[in-house]
RNA sequence: GGCCCCAUCGUAUAGCGGCCUAGUACGCCGCCCUCUCACGGCGGUAACGCGGGUUCAAAUCCCGCUGGGGUCACCA
């Protein structure tokens, strides 16, 4: 081995992607690329079952949005299956492994009468001493042999050293009847095959560390560096899976939450580097460290979520914000922008990401720039266009066709026309601001209307007041 | 149930024996700024689960308890 960090993300195509794999992911990813390292990515598909193409998709689909771009090709475990059993095959040559003609019918009743008898319901095989030539023509499992007495300890960088006592093994299945594969020895061929080095995994895993720990050691290979993180909860402190509350990184993107927001949170849920909570790709990247992962659980936030991501939205370039506005968009099935519209929501966009967290928000903000005219004021902007304001807007429009377009002249020219009416320019931004944008939230009426040009701006009034 | 892990404000966390009358961020509550929204500024609310030790000194170390979580497949 040269140094170089390898990490991998192992996730099994049995559903979406959800939150806590994608923190996996990031954490794998942050390791690996903040060292020079390689991040590899391995689609734990040897559940034939279970396993379907559109979860391997939708995994893809979740890791390409958050931009978790892995090194190489994905692989598929199910691939090497030949492989697998090759080290099974070994294994028993040394010895170290045996085969079981346990029926699951005998199993089943062994579990039973140890839980009758309150003893360990770990199977314990009758073949595992067995002669040979004792064995019966009939199919078979390919187990273990692990040792029934001393302990094992996991040596990890998160939990610390975990002993296990060697009684809490069982002689796990290998290669199951039909000579495919069990995930518990794929994991680890596919581990040293591909030189992964570091393990970062959820603590759902611990105890398969230790059984892990014993294939490795039987084929005489280096046990990987163990990093096992805690688990995220859902509101109600329990696990979150599939099932449970937990939501596919689809839908956060559905929501609009920006990419890079996420990231930034979900480093944080479980990892910290002192106070900071606000940070680059780059910043995480170099400050990400196993030391900086907690013990505890974490509870996911969407407050927490939604204010990291304002923040990420208004330090995004505003090209940069325009293309993923873009992919938000398709993403949710919406109508795409135009050329034209686009222009203008550039031309808006410094205005418009100081003021959202999310793309929905944004697009809220933007609706003066999507708008055509007509213009439709909703209920809100409606009641702000009486026939008072009307009338004055009707005075400001002709002076505004004479203006000269700068911010400072339109400011002028705003609180020259509440002041004649005694009024205060509030009383005067309401109605334009529904005049302009049909809406009562928007951007500075003056940002609009630097962004919308004269001539829409007097056209819009113009309508509104007619 | 066996085994394993965890335990600081509502949430995420800082803290790694004295700097802690416990810091930061989000949230929440006031006030300010203000053309709406958002931002920003100021102030406030709020936590070391309990009980024993060790020590001159414990949020920090040890033990027990309680609470929570994970795991016990021819699933991954």
């Amino acid at each position: 081995m040269n140094g170089q960090v390898v990490t991998r993300f192992a996730p099994s195509p049995t559903g979406f992607l959800h939150i806590g794999g994608a923190r996996t992911a990031l954490f794998n990813w942050l390791y690996a690329r903040g060292r020079g390292g390689k991040f590899l990515l391995r689609i734990e598909d040897t559940d034939r079952e279970r396993s379907t193409p559109e979860a391997t998709q939708a995994i893809l689909d979740g890791l390409d949005w958050l931009g978790l771009d892995h090194d190489g090709e994905a692989v598929s475990q199910a691939a090497g299956a030949v492989r697998h059993a090759e080290v099974a095959k070994t294994l028993l040559d040394k010895g170290q492994a045996y085969k079981c003609f346990s029926t699951q019918e005998e199993i089943q009743a062994f579990r039973e009468k140890a839980r009758e008898e309150k003893r360990s319901t770990l199977f314990q095989s009758p073949w595992r001493d067995a002669d040979p030539a004792d064995h019966p023509d009939a199919s078979y499992v390919i187990r273990i042999k692990a040792p029934r007495e001393g302990q094992t300890v996991i040596r990890d960088e998160v939990q610390g050293d975990v002993t296990i006592g060697n009684d809490q093994l069982d002689d796990m299945v290998l290669l199951r009847s039909d000579g495919s594969p069990v995930y518990m020895l794929a994991v680890v061929v596919d581990d040293h095959d591909m030189g992964v080095t570091h393990v970062i995994r959820g603590d759902d895993h611990l105890n398969n560390a230790a059984r892990q720990m014993l294939i490795y050691e039987a084929m005489g290979w280096e046990v990987p560096v163990w990093a096992h993180i805690p688990l995220i909860h859902g509101p109600d402190g329990k696990k979150l899976s599939k099932r449970h509350g937990a939501l596919g990184v689809d839908e956060y993107q559905r929501m609009g939450y920006p990419a890079a927001g996420m990231r930034n949170y979900l480093a944080r849920l479980g990892w910290s580097h002192g106070d900071d909570e606000y940070f680059s790709d780059e910043q995480a990247k170099a400050w990400f460290d196993i030391s900086g992962i907690g013990k505890s659980p974490a509870r996911f936030d969407f407050k927490k979520l939604e204010n990291l991501c304002g923040q990420h939205i208004a330090a995004t370039p505003d090209a940069a914000l325009l293309q993923e506005l873009r992919a938000y968009l398709a993403a949710t099935g919406q109508a795409p922008l135009d050329d034209a519209t686009a222009d203008l929501m550039l031309g808006a966009m410094y205005c418009l990401k100081d003021r959202a967290k999310t793309f929905p928000q944004l697009l809220e903000k933007a609706e003066f720039a999507l708008a055509r005219r007509p213009i439709a004021p909703d209920e809100k902007a409606a009641k702000a266009l009486d026939s008072v304001s009307r009338g004055i807007l009707s005075e400001l429009t002709p002076q505004l066709q004479n203006a000269s377009w700068t911010r400072d002249e339109l400011e002028a020219v705003a609180s020259r026309v509440a002041e004649a009416h005694g009024i205060g320019f509030g009383k005067l931004a309401a109605p334009l601001r529904a005049a302009l944008a049909g809406r009562t939230v928007t951007p500075s009426v003056f940002d609009m209307m630097l962004v919308l040009g004269r001539d829409e701006t007097v056209a819009r009034l113009g309508e509104a007041s007619a």
